[in-house]
DNA sequence: GCATCAGGATTACGCTTGTAGTCTTTATCT
DNA sequence: AGATAAAGACTACAAGCGTAATCCTGATGC
């Protein structure tokens, strides 16, 4: 498992726009995200600060740069999770789940859609 | 809903002792968080941070203070999952699910718990 | 009674984060 | 060619956070 920079709430969103189509340059990433959320100067730092973490690379393209990932979005999706999981939960998940489908009141539909997630977990396992 | 002060990620250790057995004095919760995780001095400022975030108050008992959560860890357990779910998975609580699942292999035991859960969710639901 | 100590109050300090602004260079418009 | 604009580099700056140390005051040990 190789150490994942920190990313920031922010520079959080920026992955998520450079995660879906890659690469792009600054100017794209800023139309991207949701409009009026933050000064186009801004997210130039909030990019150069995921490039010195190491979150993204960037090539030389004429005068401009392209930029692309080298975080994969799943490695990160689960570090923040196993994280989330362990500090709110002591990292058991059944609690966790508890405390969703109470939170959220979730219809018929969305819990068949997660009992068939589970039906499927558990038939894969058989497959081992 | 109220407006919940932001617990910061050491904070909320603290307030875990704290919901878990209160009013405590300093000492107490001292000894109660993991041996050696923090110089007694820093608990102290966590704890003062907590005070003047409005998420801890404290009551004069003697010459020391006896401290009791403001907050409620469901509360707090509620907000911080929300904002994890929206972070993460725009919100969709299916994907998350089952980025879980499928991230630790469950055990058959842990897939029936999950499934009684998901199930006693719907029936509830009838009631309603 | 004086020295010591425990506990809260105050202060410290460097790093991160949100949120930009300024500087420099180069391309482009007129 | 000079003005302007766009892109990246560098700078800024306050608040929050992790991590304590120092200060002050009242209680306690001898």
């Amino acid at each position: 498992m190789k150490e994942m920079p920190k990313i920031s709430e922010a520079e959080w969103e920026v992955m998520t726009v450079l995660w879906k189509r890659q690469p792009m340059a600054a100017h794209e990433i800023i139309k991207e995200l949701p409009a009026k959320k933050w000064h186009p100067k801004t997210v130039k730092t909030l990019i150069a600060r995921l490039v010195k973490k190491g979150a993204v690379s960037f090539k030389n393209e004429g005068r401009t740069y392209l930029y692309r990932p080298m975080i994969k979005e799943k490695d990160c999706v689960i570090d923040e999770s196993q994280s989330f999981l362990n500090r709110l939960f002591g990292g058991a998940l059944a609690p966790m789940v508890a405390q969703f489908v109470e939170n959220k009141k979730l219809s018929e539909e969305e819990i068949r859609e997660l009992e068939r997630i589970l039906r499927q977990s558990a038939s894969s396992k058989k497959e081992d």
